[in-house]
RNA sequence: GCGCCCGUAGCUCAGUGGAUGAGAGCGACGGAUUGCGGAUCCGUAGGUCGGGGGUUCGAAUCCUCCCGGGCGCACCA
């Protein structure tokens, strides 16, 4: 990372002048304008105001002791920005590296093992995933990815509700489809699931059990309660599993109450002095704890309110010993968030423990049209259609596309256009096309007899080879960003930034050229871009085909 | 009414806690191929960065007010 080797210069440069400061303070950057150099900085105009001198002094004196052998300029320009011109060695050397290493990340890694735990989807198994639930899945699973790459110990979890009242509402209706299957004519509850995937598991049922539980008793519905349980879970593992997301570990709510954890966080919370009765319900002091109103921990009837499960599960989760617990939610959630930010605090969680991506929803947009979706109306664009009809590809980029807080509008349009309209496959053309060229070049031999990482690089000196190697030394840093912010959608950008570099160097060079030194320079950087624009796919769950 | 998020080109969106011409893709218009895959590339048109104020040497970016949109403000999850 070059970017990171011209800090440290800066800094030990800094030090040499007595500036106390952090080397996260020095802001190098790369000029819009490259007239102003490869990188630039901004330490002078900052650190100006501490000292007696103008910022173009200071950028002067700092610049005169600056070792030159890496660069071919450093000149102090505007009111008191330093530009660094670097000497071409000194960008190539980066791809050298990349290409000895195989690794696209250069090495990064954090500096403690830290141990994370990803919670999303979570959707409870009432109905089929949807659109909605999509995008978090992806979000999740290309952050568990961004993770693990960068060293941590990740766990993805998916945390369900198996039992109280929405259950009962599944059993109730998957019961009345069954009553239906056996040809009788039975309302679905007011308040049951109305969509139609309940249809063909009561048909089953009642094929395979005809009208053995024909009576709603106790003991039908505990039956259509586990059935419906388990029909609803095994579609929703199906589902991911069509969008490529498998989770570590199922956590099932039960499981909190038979283990006393629910019990345990009660008497904790009013331990510390952090709950009260009113209206025979019990309540959370979370106002004192910087929500906006207090909230229902056990309601009058004696039932718990989600809330606190919730508090239980991550009482569970900071048992297992991770140093942190990621959860995805949607923006609907914004409230609970704050009750179990309060929560937390009065049961002294360590500060950083729970952090909260929150994500906006998503709208599916068709010619125009905006849908809305409602699991409990049965009126949705499942997970499941979209996948089918787009692959599993296309589905995956599109949803790591936006950032998390912006509303990602899908476009099924584009989405459904299997052309060069379609971005995915822009990337993906891109990782082809080099695939294509080291076919040709019967690559193995070449490989045997001119070991790409031995190749010399001071061939490359076309402004598109610099961009490309300026863009792959990039990389790294890229991750970082992408993972410090929870943000797939850098992953993208990025992406069809160094392919649409990549594709405007292909088309202006020829790589397989009369010149053999020429070829294997061209030929080493192209195995640069394979490498960066794989592991870059790989992380976004999407395939990086070798023919179209 | 209060809180969170969003508002950048006709459309969908990037722009890593400021600085040195405001970007991409799609759409519109016009071009490029007897040579490594044209699913590509090049060019043109198109923007008061929602609006006003403020801080600063400098603001799409920070502060504030206003406007518009999404979500939330349950003893639902």
């Amino acid at each position: 990372m070059i970017k990171r080797e011209i800090t440290r210069v800066l800094a030990e440069r800094l030090e040499e002048l007595n500036f106390e400061l952090d080397r996260n303070d020095i802001d190098v950057e790369e000029p819009s304008n490259d007239e102003f150099g490869d990188f630039a900085s901004n330490v002078a105009l900052e650190l100006a105001a501490e000292t007696d001198l103008s910022a173009r002094d200071l950028a002067s004196s700092i610049v005169e002791g600056i070792e030159r052998e890496l660069f071919s300029s450093i000149t102090v320009a505007g009111p008191g920005f330093i530009n660094f011109h670097l000497e071409k060695d000194f960008l190539t050397d980066s791809l050298s590296q990349l290409l000895a290493s195989s690794d696209p990340l250069g090495g990064i890694s954090v500096d403690e093992k830290e141990t994370i735990q990803i919670e999303f989807v979570s959707s409870n198994p009432t109905g089929p995933l949807t659109v909605g639930h999509c995008r978090q899945a992806v979000l999740g699973d290309v952050l568990a990815s961004l993770y693990r790459a960068l060293g941590y110990e990740v766990e993805t979890e998916y945390y369900f509700n198996d039992e109280g009242r929405q259950m009962n509402i599944l059993a109730r209706t998957l019961w009345a489809r069954y009553k239906q299957a056996l040809g009788e004519e039975v309302e679905i509850p007011e308040d049951g699931y109305k969509g139609e995937y309940l249809v063909d598991i009561g048909e089953d049922i009642a094929s395979e059990h005809g009208s053995e539980y024909s009576r709603w008793n106790d003991e039908t519905a505990d039956f259509f309660k586990k059935i419906g349980l388990e029909e609803m879970i095994g579609r929703i593992k199906e589902d991911l599993d069509l969008l490529g997301v498998q989770f570590d570990s199922w956590f099932r709510e039960s499981k909190l109450h038979k283990e006393g954890k629910v019990e345990q966080v009660l008497s904790a919370l009013d331990e510390r002095d952090g709950t009260y009765e009113q209206g025979g319900a019990l309540w959370l002091k979370a106002e004192e704890e910087g929500a906006p109103k207090d909230a229902v921990l056990v309601k009058s009837n004696g039932d718990p309110t989600y809330l606190l499960p919730d508090i239980a599960y991550h009482l569970d989760k900071l048992d297992r010993g991770y140093d942190r617990a990621l959860v995805l939610l949607g923006a609907d959630h914004q409230r609970h968030v704050e009750n179990m930010k309060a929560a937390l605090r009065v049961l002294g969680f360590p500060r950083d423990f729970y952090q909260v991506l929150i994500n906006q929803f998503v709208s599916l947009s068709n010619e125009g049209e905006v849908k809305r979706m409602s699991t409990r109306e049965g009126e949705f664009v499942t997970l499941k259609s979209l996948v089918e009809d787009l692959g599993k590809d296309v589905v995956r980029y599109f949803m790591a596309a936006r950032k998390p807080e912006s509303h990602l509008e899908f476009d099924y349009e584009l989405a459904k256009k299997e052309s060069m309209d379609n971005p995915v496959y822009y990337l993906q053309y891109a990782h082809t096309r080099i695939a294509s060229i080291f076919e040709k070049t019967e690559y193995a031999d070449l490989e045997e007899s001119f070991p790409l990482k031995e190749v010399d690089l001071s061939e490359l000196g076309k402004d598109e080879e610099i961009e490309l190697v300026k863009k792959l030394d990039k990389f790294p840093e890229m991750i970082e960003i992408a993972a410090g912010d929870y943000g797939s959608h850098h992953l993208v950008s990025y992406g069809e930034d160094l392919a649409s570099t990549f594709h405007q160097f292909y088309n202006k060079f020829k790589v397989l050229t009369e010149d053999d030194d020429i070829s294997r320079a061209r030929l080493a950087l192209c195995r640069g871009v394979q490498l960066v624009l794989k592991k870059l796919l790989n992380l976004l769950g999407v395939s990086a085909p070798e023919k179209m």
